[in-house]
DNA sequence: CATATTAACGCAATAATATTGCATTTGCAA
DNA sequence: TTGCAAATGCAATATTATTGCGTTAATATG
Protein backbone atom coordinates (compact mmCIF):
# COMPACT_ATOMS: atom_id res chain seq x y z
CA UNK A 1 0.00 0.00 0.00
CA UNK A 2 1.63 3.13 -0.92
CA UNK A 3 -0.67 5.31 0.93
CA UNK A 4 -2.31 4.46 4.31
CA UNK A 5 -5.96 4.45 4.58
CA UNK A 6 -5.47 7.92 5.84
CA UNK A 7 -3.73 9.70 3.46
CA UNK A 8 -6.32 8.14 1.10
CA UNK A 9 -9.39 9.41 3.04
CA UNK A 10 -7.76 12.94 3.28
CA UNK A 11 -7.34 13.06 -0.80
CA UNK A 12 -10.78 11.92 -1.10
CA UNK A 13 -12.15 15.08 1.24
CA UNK A 14 -9.64 17.43 -0.37
CA UNK A 15 -11.06 16.02 -4.04
CA UNK A 16 -14.22 17.25 -3.19
CA UNK A 17 -13.53 20.73 -1.58
CA UNK A 18 -14.24 19.14 1.90
CA UNK A 19 -12.27 19.99 4.65
CA UNK A 20 -10.23 17.48 6.57
CA UNK A 21 -10.67 17.01 9.97
CA UNK A 22 -10.03 14.87 12.65
CA UNK A 23 -13.77 14.44 13.07
CA UNK A 24 -14.33 13.13 10.01
CA UNK A 25 -11.41 10.81 9.39
CA UNK A 26 -12.47 8.76 12.65
CA UNK A 27 -16.17 8.44 10.56
CA UNK A 28 -14.29 7.37 7.74
CA UNK A 29 -11.55 5.10 9.58
CA UNK A 30 -14.64 3.56 11.50
CA UNK A 31 -16.83 2.71 7.61
CA UNK A 32 -13.50 1.73 6.42
CA UNK A 33 -12.61 -0.85 9.35
CA UNK A 34 -16.26 -2.04 9.84
CA UNK A 35 -17.17 -3.43 6.12
CA UNK A 36 -21.08 -3.25 6.40
CA UNK A 37 -23.83 -0.87 6.59
CA UNK A 38 -23.60 1.11 9.88
CA UNK A 39 -26.42 3.20 11.77
CA UNK A 40 -25.67 6.75 13.44
CA UNK A 41 -25.72 4.90 16.20
CA UNK A 42 -23.63 2.37 15.83
CA UNK A 43 -20.89 4.69 14.48
CA UNK A 44 -21.13 6.91 17.63
CA UNK A 45 -20.63 3.76 19.31
CA UNK A 46 -17.53 3.00 17.88
CA UNK A 47 -15.83 6.39 18.19
CA UNK A 48 -12.40 6.23 19.80
CA UNK A 49 -12.28 8.58 22.85
CA UNK A 50 -13.64 11.98 22.34
CA UNK A 51 -17.07 12.94 22.72
CA UNK A 52 -18.87 13.84 19.54
CA UNK A 53 -22.33 15.60 18.54
CA UNK A 54 -24.79 13.16 16.71
CA UNK A 55 -25.30 16.49 14.89
CA UNK A 56 -21.67 16.97 14.02
CA UNK A 57 -22.16 13.04 12.49
CA UNK A 58 -25.62 13.48 10.98
CA UNK A 59 -23.85 16.66 9.32
CA UNK A 60 -20.61 15.09 8.48
CA UNK A 61 -22.80 11.90 6.72
CA UNK A 62 -24.59 14.27 4.80
CA UNK A 63 -21.48 16.26 2.73
CA UNK A 64 -19.94 12.63 2.63
CA UNK A 65 -23.53 11.26 1.02
CA UNK A 66 -23.38 14.31 -0.97
CA UNK A 67 -20.28 13.57 -2.03
CA UNK A 68 -20.55 10.50 -2.79
CA UNK A 69 -17.92 8.99 -0.19
CA UNK A 70 -20.76 7.60 1.68
CA UNK A 71 -23.89 5.91 0.57
CA UNK A 72 -26.48 5.94 2.25
CA UNK A 73 -28.86 2.64 2.31
CA UNK A 74 -32.18 1.53 4.13
CA UNK A 75 -32.55 -1.84 4.86
CA UNK A 76 -36.38 -1.59 7.04
CA UNK A 77 -34.56 -1.16 9.99
CA UNK A 78 -36.85 2.27 11.18
CA UNK A 79 -33.12 4.28 10.69
CA UNK A 80 -30.55 4.74 7.34
CA UNK A 81 -27.49 3.34 7.53
CA UNK A 82 -24.18 4.42 5.77
CA UNK A 83 -21.34 2.40 4.23
CA UNK A 84 -18.35 3.66 2.50
CA UNK A 85 -18.56 3.62 -1.47
CA UNK A 86 -16.09 1.21 -2.78
CA UNK A 87 -16.02 2.82 -6.99
CA UNK A 88 -16.12 -0.29 -9.06
CA UNK A 89 -17.48 -2.33 -6.64
CA UNK A 90 -20.76 -1.65 -6.07
CA UNK A 91 -22.54 -4.04 -4.33
CA UNK A 92 -26.02 -5.20 -2.23
CA UNK A 93 -27.28 -6.17 0.72
CA UNK A 94 -28.87 -9.45 2.39
CA UNK A 95 -30.36 -8.84 5.65
CA UNK A 96 -31.48 -11.23 8.15
CA UNK A 97 -35.35 -10.27 9.27
CA UNK A 98 -34.64 -11.33 13.02
CA UNK A 99 -30.68 -10.18 14.51
CA UNK A 100 -30.60 -7.86 11.90
CA UNK A 101 -27.00 -9.30 10.41
CA UNK A 102 -25.65 -8.35 7.43
CA UNK A 103 -24.32 -9.93 4.58
CA UNK A 104 -22.73 -8.51 1.57
CA UNK A 105 -23.35 -9.41 -1.95
CA UNK A 106 -21.15 -9.49 -4.44
CA UNK A 107 -21.77 -8.35 -8.07
CA UNK A 108 -24.74 -6.33 -9.07
CA UNK A 109 -27.48 -7.47 -11.47
CA UNK A 110 -29.10 -4.23 -11.49
CA UNK A 111 -27.18 -1.81 -14.31
CA UNK A 112 -28.09 -3.91 -17.71
CA UNK A 113 -32.03 -3.42 -15.55
CA UNK A 114 -31.52 0.37 -14.87
CA UNK A 115 -31.80 1.01 -18.45
CA UNK A 116 -34.60 -1.85 -19.50
CA UNK A 117 -36.66 0.02 -16.78
CA UNK A 118 -36.22 3.47 -17.86
CA UNK A 119 -37.34 2.86 -21.58
CA UNK A 120 -40.32 0.84 -19.78
CA UNK A 121 -40.74 4.26 -17.94
CA UNK A 122 -43.73 6.85 -19.16
CA UNK A 123 -42.59 9.69 -16.76
CA UNK A 124 -38.83 9.60 -16.12
CA UNK A 125 -35.93 10.89 -17.84
CA UNK A 126 -33.06 9.74 -15.98
CA UNK A 127 -32.68 7.20 -13.34
CA UNK A 128 -29.33 7.70 -11.50
CA UNK A 129 -29.36 4.83 -8.40
CA UNK A 130 -31.25 2.07 -7.41
CA UNK A 131 -31.73 -0.44 -4.48
CA UNK A 132 -31.26 -4.12 -4.68
CA UNK A 133 -31.44 -5.65 -0.97
CA UNK A 134 -32.78 -9.05 0.19
CA UNK A 135 -34.44 -10.14 3.40
CA UNK A 136 -34.29 -13.70 4.92
CA UNK A 137 -33.17 -15.79 7.72
CA UNK A 138 -29.41 -16.47 8.62
CA UNK A 139 -28.32 -19.56 9.70
CA UNK A 140 -27.84 -18.94 13.06
CA UNK A 141 -31.31 -17.70 13.42
CA UNK A 142 -32.95 -20.39 11.61
CA UNK A 143 -30.94 -23.21 13.89
CA UNK B 1 -66.79 -7.26 -10.28
CA UNK B 2 -68.83 -9.92 -8.17
CA UNK B 3 -67.92 -8.37 -5.26
CA UNK B 4 -67.56 -5.36 -3.97
CA UNK B 5 -64.17 -3.81 -3.36
CA UNK B 6 -65.36 -3.49 0.16
CA UNK B 7 -66.54 -7.42 0.48
CA UNK B 8 -63.49 -8.59 -0.70
CA UNK B 9 -61.71 -6.53 1.90
CA UNK B 10 -63.53 -7.46 4.96
CA UNK B 11 -63.24 -11.10 3.54
CA UNK B 12 -59.52 -10.40 3.72
CA UNK B 13 -59.79 -9.22 7.02
CA UNK B 14 -61.45 -12.82 8.18
CA UNK B 15 -59.31 -15.01 5.89
CA UNK B 16 -56.64 -13.93 8.22
CA UNK B 17 -58.26 -13.96 11.78
CA UNK B 18 -58.82 -10.18 11.61
CA UNK B 19 -61.95 -8.38 12.90
CA UNK B 20 -63.34 -6.33 9.80
CA UNK B 21 -64.04 -2.60 12.01
CA UNK B 22 -64.51 0.83 10.43
CA UNK B 23 -61.13 1.82 10.45
CA UNK B 24 -59.27 -0.86 8.86
CA UNK B 25 -61.89 -1.07 5.79
CA UNK B 26 -61.31 2.69 5.56
CA UNK B 27 -57.43 1.85 5.69
CA UNK B 28 -57.82 -0.53 2.65
CA UNK B 29 -60.05 2.00 0.44
CA UNK B 30 -57.71 4.26 0.71
CA UNK B 31 -55.02 1.85 -0.46
CA UNK B 32 -57.13 0.64 -3.07
CA UNK B 33 -57.85 3.89 -4.32
CA UNK B 34 -54.60 5.78 -4.69
CA UNK B 35 -52.19 3.17 -5.95
CA UNK B 36 -48.81 4.05 -4.91
CA UNK B 37 -47.31 3.55 -1.75
CA UNK B 38 -48.53 5.91 0.87
CA UNK B 39 -47.14 7.47 4.27
CA UNK B 40 -48.97 7.34 7.67
CA UNK B 41 -49.19 10.89 7.29
CA UNK B 42 -50.56 10.33 3.77
CA UNK B 43 -52.78 7.89 4.83
CA UNK B 44 -54.43 10.10 7.77
CA UNK B 45 -54.89 13.31 5.11
CA UNK B 46 -57.11 10.94 3.33
CA UNK B 47 -58.90 10.02 6.52
CA UNK B 48 -62.64 10.75 5.24
CA UNK B 49 -64.50 12.55 8.51
CA UNK B 50 -63.81 11.10 11.91
CA UNK B 51 -60.63 11.51 12.81
CA UNK B 52 -58.57 8.03 13.53
CA UNK B 53 -55.50 8.12 16.53
CA UNK B 54 -51.86 7.90 14.62
CA UNK B 55 -51.53 4.91 17.20
CA UNK B 56 -54.57 3.47 15.67
CA UNK B 57 -53.42 3.67 12.64
CA UNK B 58 -49.63 2.03 12.92
CA UNK B 59 -51.46 -0.66 14.69
CA UNK B 60 -53.41 -1.67 12.23
CA UNK B 61 -50.47 -1.20 9.39
CA UNK B 62 -48.82 -3.50 11.60
CA UNK B 63 -51.42 -5.98 11.11
CA UNK B 64 -52.22 -5.65 8.31
CA UNK B 65 -48.51 -6.02 7.38
CA UNK B 66 -47.91 -9.20 9.51
CA UNK B 67 -50.85 -10.72 7.76
CA UNK B 68 -49.43 -9.44 4.11
CA UNK B 69 -51.77 -7.87 2.89
CA UNK B 70 -50.10 -4.61 3.15
CA UNK B 71 -46.56 -4.28 2.36
CA UNK B 72 -43.87 -2.02 4.19
CA UNK B 73 -41.98 -0.52 1.34
CA UNK B 74 -38.28 1.85 1.84
CA UNK B 75 -38.07 4.47 -0.56
CA UNK B 76 -35.24 6.66 1.00
CA UNK B 77 -38.01 9.21 2.05
CA UNK B 78 -36.88 8.80 5.50
CA UNK B 79 -40.15 7.38 6.86
CA UNK B 80 -41.74 4.01 5.49
CA UNK B 81 -44.59 3.77 2.90
CA UNK B 82 -47.21 1.17 2.62
CA UNK B 83 -48.91 -0.02 -0.27
CA UNK B 84 -51.64 -3.18 -1.14
CA UNK B 85 -50.02 -6.56 -1.74
CA UNK B 86 -51.67 -7.53 -4.28
CA UNK B 87 -50.99 -11.29 -4.84
CA UNK B 88 -49.15 -12.27 -8.57
CA UNK B 89 -48.77 -8.26 -9.44
CA UNK B 90 -45.86 -8.15 -7.88
CA UNK B 91 -43.70 -4.84 -8.43
CA UNK B 92 -41.26 -2.26 -7.68
CA UNK B 93 -40.73 1.39 -7.96
CA UNK B 94 -39.07 4.06 -9.94
CA UNK B 95 -38.73 7.40 -7.49
CA UNK B 96 -37.58 10.79 -8.45
CA UNK B 97 -35.21 12.44 -5.76
CA UNK B 98 -36.45 15.84 -6.63
CA UNK B 99 -40.32 15.54 -6.42
CA UNK B 100 -40.62 12.39 -4.75
CA UNK B 101 -43.24 11.31 -7.70
CA UNK B 102 -43.34 7.59 -7.98
CA UNK B 103 -43.92 5.10 -10.88
CA UNK B 104 -44.86 1.62 -10.50
CA UNK B 105 -42.12 -0.84 -12.53
CA UNK B 106 -44.32 -4.19 -13.75
CA UNK B 107 -43.02 -7.25 -13.56
CA UNK B 108 -39.90 -8.27 -11.55
CA UNK B 109 -36.61 -9.47 -12.25
CA UNK B 110 -35.40 -10.72 -8.71
CA UNK B 111 -37.37 -14.23 -8.40
CA UNK B 112 -35.21 -15.49 -10.02
CA UNK B 113 -32.06 -13.64 -8.79
CA UNK B 114 -33.54 -14.51 -5.12
CA UNK B 115 -32.09 -18.10 -5.75
CA UNK B 116 -29.10 -17.09 -7.17
CA UNK B 117 -28.03 -14.84 -4.48
CA UNK B 118 -28.99 -17.19 -1.54
CA UNK B 119 -26.51 -19.83 -3.39
CA UNK B 120 -23.70 -17.52 -3.27
CA UNK B 121 -24.47 -16.39 0.34
CA UNK B 122 -22.18 -18.07 3.22
CA UNK B 123 -24.48 -17.31 6.26
CA UNK B 124 -27.79 -17.64 5.44
CA UNK B 125 -30.49 -20.47 4.93
CA UNK B 126 -33.20 -18.30 3.25
CA UNK B 127 -34.23 -15.27 1.68
CA UNK B 128 -38.44 -14.53 1.77
CA UNK B 129 -38.42 -10.93 0.06
CA UNK B 130 -36.64 -8.35 -1.48
CA UNK B 131 -36.46 -4.73 -2.43
CA UNK B 132 -35.53 -3.47 -5.56
CA UNK B 133 -36.08 0.51 -6.18
CA UNK B 134 -34.75 2.92 -8.66
CA UNK B 135 -34.06 6.29 -8.30
CA UNK B 136 -33.64 8.87 -10.84
CA UNK B 137 -35.37 12.18 -12.42
CA UNK B 138 -39.20 12.51 -14.14
CA UNK B 139 -39.43 14.57 -16.81
CA UNK B 140 -41.43 17.21 -14.76
CA UNK B 141 -37.95 17.83 -12.81
CA UNK B 142 -35.89 17.29 -15.78
CA UNK B 143 -37.43 20.10 -17.34
C1' DC C 1 -81.12 -12.11 20.91
C1' DA C 2 -78.15 -11.66 25.07
C1' DT C 3 -73.79 -11.68 26.67
C1' DA C 4 -68.90 -12.90 27.40
C1' DT C 5 -64.43 -12.77 25.43
C1' DT C 6 -60.88 -10.71 23.31
C1' DA C 7 -59.32 -7.75 19.74
C1' DA C 8 -59.29 -3.02 18.51
C1' DC C 9 -59.16 1.68 19.82
C1' DG C 10 -58.04 6.35 22.03
C1' DC C 11 -55.35 9.04 24.96
C1' DA C 12 -51.19 10.24 27.19
C1' DA C 13 -46.60 9.61 27.57
C1' DT C 14 -42.29 8.53 25.63
C1' DA C 15 -38.69 6.59 22.51
C1' DA C 16 -35.86 6.87 18.53
C1' DT C 17 -34.23 9.24 14.71
C1' DA C 18 -33.11 13.45 12.57
C1' DT C 19 -32.89 18.60 11.82
C1' DT C 20 -32.39 23.79 12.68
C1' DG C 21 -30.50 28.11 14.64
C1' DC C 22 -26.90 30.29 16.46
C1' DA C 23 -22.58 31.14 18.82
C1' DT C 24 -17.83 29.39 18.79
C1' DT C 25 -13.89 27.08 16.96
C1' DT C 26 -10.83 25.51 13.44
C1' DG C 27 -8.91 24.35 8.80
C1' DC C 28 -6.55 26.43 5.37
C1' DA C 29 -5.75 29.94 1.74
C1' DA C 30 -3.86 34.36 0.96
C1' DT D 1 -0.18 35.32 10.60
C1' DT D 2 -4.29 36.52 9.84
C1' DG D 3 -9.05 36.44 7.89
C1' DC D 4 -12.82 33.92 6.26
C1' DA D 5 -15.66 30.26 5.35
C1' DA D 6 -16.49 25.77 6.85
C1' DA D 7 -17.05 22.77 10.66
C1' DT D 8 -18.48 21.97 15.33
C1' DG D 9 -21.20 22.00 19.82
C1' DC D 10 -25.12 23.03 22.40
C1' DA D 11 -29.92 23.73 22.95
C1' DA D 12 -34.15 23.38 21.13
C1' DT D 13 -37.33 21.15 18.22
C1' DA D 14 -39.32 18.28 14.43
C1' DT D 15 -40.69 13.88 12.72
C1' DT D 16 -41.68 9.18 12.92
C1' DA D 17 -42.99 5.43 15.65
C1' DT D 18 -44.02 2.75 20.00
C1' DT D 19 -45.81 1.43 24.78
C1' DG D 20 -49.07 1.19 28.68
C1' DC D 21 -53.47 1.20 30.10
C1' DG D 22 -58.33 1.93 30.51
C1' DT D 23 -62.42 1.80 27.40
C1' DT D 24 -65.12 0.35 23.40
C1' DA D 25 -66.72 -2.70 20.01
C1' DA D 26 -66.62 -7.05 16.99
C1' DT D 27 -67.93 -11.57 16.94
C1' DA D 28 -68.46 -16.29 18.81
C1' DT D 29 -71.37 -18.85 21.75
C1' DG D 30 -75.37 -20.16 24.28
Amino acid sequence: MRKSKKEKHADLLRAHGLKMTPKRLQLLSILARIKRPLSAHEILKNWSQDGTDVVTLYRALEALTAASIVRRVNLQHGHADYELVTPGKHHHHLVCTDCGTIENIKGCPGDRTEKSVLRKSTRFSSIREHSFEFFGTCRACAA
